[in-house]
RNA sequence: GGGCGAUUAACUCAGUUGGUUCAGAGUGCCUCCUUUACACGGAGGAAGUCGGGGGUUCGAGUCCCUCAUCGCCCACCA
């Protein structure tokens, strides 16, 4: 048969994806075997893939391959999210664009809508990840509103409403108005913008005088309950018990006096609008003021504002800029740097506004959480992100859970005569508790809450509820996959879902949800912004498979994902994983291109089957190592090396038989093993490509998916010393043929002084990789000849006629005077008294060692300099 | 404003308790080579005052101080 001369990944991902599919090696249950489980991070299904997923998939379904292999029951359950504000958002504009308003519509007709676009998208991110080769158990496939999941949401909520975790109030809020719903403050992103600062003037009533203060929202005003001022400012100590009239309303409001006004900033007054700012709203429950809330739901100013209604917060700020200064109140505007909070999810501006919502507290609650991940009971890879992580839980506050929206579990608080209202996982159960307090109540009066709860209050229970672990605690499968072992994300979810996940670990399972939590960083292209769905800046991953296939974009990206570390997506790391896709194609045509005899086997072969046996046992301990420490990326590069270098580069040439000649069946077979081993170890890695040659080396019914992990063996440090030795003296020989371009055709004589190593054994090889015709060991060193050193050892190829006397002098001199500075620091090191008498025994060993090296190194070099000189 | 982390070759990063020739890897770059698995390749090469300055030590990329730059997280100063 012909095999293509580049490998064509089309060929194998589809095949072997189904073959394993098929095979049901995805799927788990549970028995004997220990369990190793990962929750995925559940995109949402608005999501399509982007190189994040990528990254973190691709890092998932190396963890669960691996694992896999050494004989783990793996479980790797997918799911996508609900993402009720981004998904409302989206069905909201796909409606408008049919002329249908949200308004016009039940809740009942939303949600069907909505669950249709859910239908119709929603699995599209999950279809993209089998593309990757991505190993999940998909019968085990949930989505956060599955019944039973919402089941088990609203079970949680009523159970900490029980608690007394869960509270109703009227707080100050991040309210959305695009989206219009309240927001928790960790969807809430600060952004630094460049603004203005309006100074504006306020009559005091019964005075000529005016007091000016500073904004940076004119259209505030309106809203107004009082001016403020430091008590300690001289300026305005006489204006106690005074009034000031806010412009153009000409309404009346005092002024007050409170040390939190900051007398140096701006003209420190402060206008005090209790109903739109958070520390107004403070200082206005300190003095009682009133609160005046002259924005509506959607931005536009109320009719309490009296000016402007109707309108935009942001046309107005400008047009009552204009009517102030026209009127003759606006002092001045200077340029001003300020932070404003956007909504992570819509971008709009986000209002502080006074609202009737539900909290979770978490003070308490969630103090667990940092216990155990202080202790390393949970370990973060890498570690620094417990500081930011201690930073936040010591910092928490209450968590706003309600959101003003359908899309979503429905908030299960029943209304009944008027406000009073009971909690209960049923209608029928709140009908029941209802009765208690008024036994007229039927099931007509009681009211549900209208709004769902925040998405993460769905998916901080994802790790137990995917296993009905809420709902039946003592059911089979949570008791054998639970604790899940890693956790793969990204930080900048590190508190909306890990901290809470752990939080939840801990009350409902009394147990951390996963031992170890992988933080990747953020895929960022090539202007350094972060790639992400909102920008749109992301390639498209299914595009790339399609070009470096699944196993070269996989490699591409983990090549250059340390953990933690942000990584400047560049396709060119894709090619990288496509060439050396190709590499290991080749080497793979080359062996099962041998033609396979009875004859001798080489002793260089005998020699490099020894070596690299050691050679691969010492990098899977180092690949084991790596994994231990959820260095991925070191791990892969390990095996990078250990298939490019080592087995490419010597082993198989080495061992690779002359053009045109068979290979003996002793080193073929041991290098059909080896090849074997090294394609385990590539595996989790590269799937499609390592289960492709796995099968192509001979028919079997054994997939690799499934063979076992290499184990790591006692390793021979002399040998694999001695064999790198061996590959400086063949360099040595490659370096003066280039440098005297001398062709391959050319055989030459290697000579070697007193040549002690044990490398001797290795001869046979320097003969086949330096096209040597023989290694003669001599006495004394030819009167002129190229000459290399390796260690202590000293390398003629006499070729007198050629020789170029002037260069190889020069060349010599180099070294030598590199060697006797050299010799010099190590000498002044050992008449230092101090290091001598401090530094560990070994150490001056060492050093004493390097003196005497360097020492007959210099004398060897001196004489061959002398000789060439005399000649 | 508070906290955390980083700064090592053109790029992306290793460098474990200070001590072997410790200044490394991969990519890229330069030179040569279409040789018989692979040009998605081979052989060789250049390349860094380890951000600046100070200190501790016999010895500092590694520990301490300081400055600079960058990044991240948190935060209610108009």
């Amino acid at each position: 048969m012909s095999i293509p001369k580049t490998y064509n990944p089309r060929i194998a991902e589809d095949k072997w994806y189904r073959h394993w599919l098929e095979k049901g090696y995805f799927y788990s249950k549970p028995d004997k075997r220990e369990a190793f489980t990962i929750v995925i991070p559940p995109p949402n299904i608005t999501g399509v893939l982007h190189m994040g997923h990528m990254l973190n998939n691709t890092l998932q379904d190396v963890m669960i391959r691996r694992a896999r292999m050494m004989g783990y029951n793996t479980c790797w359950v997918p799911g996508t999210d609900h993402a009720s504000i981004a998904t409302e958002a989206k069905v909201v504009a796909k409606l408008a664009k049919k002329g249908i308003q949200k308004s016009d519509l039940t809740r009942e007709e939303f949600l069907s809508h909505a669950f249709d676009w859910k239908n119709k998208h929603g699995g599209m991110i999950l279809k993209q990840l089998t593309k990757l080769g991505a190993s999940c158990d998909w019968e085990r496939t949930k989505f956060t509103m599955d019944d039973d999941m919402s089941e088990s949401v609203i079970k949680v909520f009523v159970d900490l409403y029980k608690k007394g975790l869960i509270y109703r109030g009227v707080r100050m809020i991040n309210w959305d108005p695009s989206a219009q719903t309240a927001l928790s403050d960790e969807e809430v992103i600060h952004k630094e913008v460049s603004s203005k600062l309006y100074y504006i003037s306020y009559n005091i009533e019964g005075s000529g005088e005016k007091l000016t203060i500073a904004t940076t929202r004119p259209e505030t005003i309106l809203g107004d309950s009082a001016i403020c001022v430091n008590p300690n400012d001289k300026r305005y100590t006489h204006l106690k018990g005074k009034n000031a009239i806010i412009p153009l309303i000409g309404k009346i409001i005092p002024v007050i006096f409170d040390e939190y006004v900051d007398m140096e900033f701006g003209t420190g007054a402060l206008k005090i609008t209790p109903a739109h700012d958070i520390n107004d709203y403070q200082i206005g429950d300190k003095h009682d003021l009133e609160i005046i809330d002259i924005l509506n739901d959607d931005g536009t100013l109320s009719k309490s504002a009296q000016l402007y209604v109707g309108k935009d917060r942001f046309a107005v700020r400008e047009e009552i800029a204009l009517d102030l200064e026209k009127d003759g109140f606006l002092v001045k505007t200077e340029e001003y740097q300020n932070k404003v909070g956007v909504s992570e999810r819509t971008n709009a501006v986000i209002e502080p506004k006074l609202s009737m919502q539900w909290f979770c507290k978490m003070k308490e609650f969630s103090k667990p959480a940092l216990d155990h991940v202080m202790n390393d009971d949970i370990k973060f890879h890498p570690s620094k992100f417990k500081n930011t992580y201690r930073h936040w839980m010591v910092n928490i506050k209450d968590w706003c859970i309600s959101r003003q929206l359908w899309w979503g579990q429905q908030i299960p608080a029943f209304f009944y005569d008027g406000n009073k209202f009971v909690v209960a996982q049923t209608k029928e159960e709140a009908l029941t508790l209802a009765k208690k307090e008024n036994p007229n109540i039927t099931i007509e009066d009681l009211k549900q809450d209208e709004d769902v709860l925040d998405t993460w209050f769905s998916s901080w229970i994802w790790p137990i509820s995917v296993f009905d672990g809420i709902r039946n605690p003592d059911n089979k499968e949570i008791n054998y996959y639970y604790p899940t072992n890693d956790l793969i994300t990204g930080p900048d979810i590190l508190f909306f879902w890990v901290a809470r996940m752990i939080i939840a670990g801990y009350e409902y399972r009394k147990e951390l949800p996963f031992k170890d939590v992988y933080l990747t960083g953020l895929v960022r292209d090539k202007q350094g912004r972060k790639m992400s769905k909102s920008l749109g800046n992301s390639p498209d991953p299914i595009e790339l498979i399609e070009k470096y296939g699944a196993d070269g974009v996989r490699v591409g990206m983990l090549l250059c994902a340390p953990a933690g570390n942000d990584l400047p997506f560049d396709e060119g790391l894709c090619e990288q994983g496509r060439n050396f896709s190709n590499k290991i194609w080749n080497a793979f045509r080359l062996i099962q291109g041998w033609e396979v005899s009875d004859c001798e086997q080489p002793e260089s072969a005998k020699q490099a089957i020894i070596w690299f046996e050691n050679k691969i046992n010492k990098t899977i301990n180092e690949i084991d190592v790596s994994f231990s420490k959820y260095r991925i990326s070191e791990a892969l590069m390990s095996t990078y090396r250990l298939i490019w270098d080592d087995f490419c580069s010597w082993y198989l040439e080495i061992t690779k038989p002359n053009y045109g000649s068979p290979i003996d069946s002793i080193t073929y077979q041991k290098t059909i093993e080896q090849l074997e081993k090294i394609l385990k170890l590539l595996h989790p890695f590269m799937p499609f490509l390592s289960e492709e040659i796995w099968h192509l080396i001979k028919e079997r019914e054994e997939d690799i998916i499934i063979s076992n992990w290499p184990k790591d063996a006692e390793i021979n440090n002399v040998l694999l010393e001695d064999f790198e030795n061996m590959t400086e003296v063949v360099a040595g020989i490659r370096n003066i043929r280039k440098e005297q371009n001398i062709p391959n055709k050319d055989q030459l004589v290697l000579e070697v002084i007193n040549h002690q190593t044990q490398s001797n054994n290795l001869n046979a090889i320097i003969i086949k990789l330096g096209k040597l015709s023989s290694i003669n060991t001599i006495s004394e060193k030819p009167s002129s000849a190229f000459s290399f050193m390796v260690k202590s050892n000293e390398f003629f190829i006499p070729i007198s006629d050629t020789i170029d006397l002037v260069a190889e002098i020069k060349k010599l001199q180099k070294e030598l005077d590199y060697n006797k500075g050299f010799l010099k620091s190590v000498e002044s090191k050992l008449k230092n008294e101090g290091f001598v008498n401090s530094a560990p025994e070994q150490i001056i060993a060492n050093e004493k060692n390097k003196m005497a090296d360097a020492k007959s190194k210099i004398k060897i070099l001196t004489s061959k300099i002398a000789s060439f000189q005399n000649s």
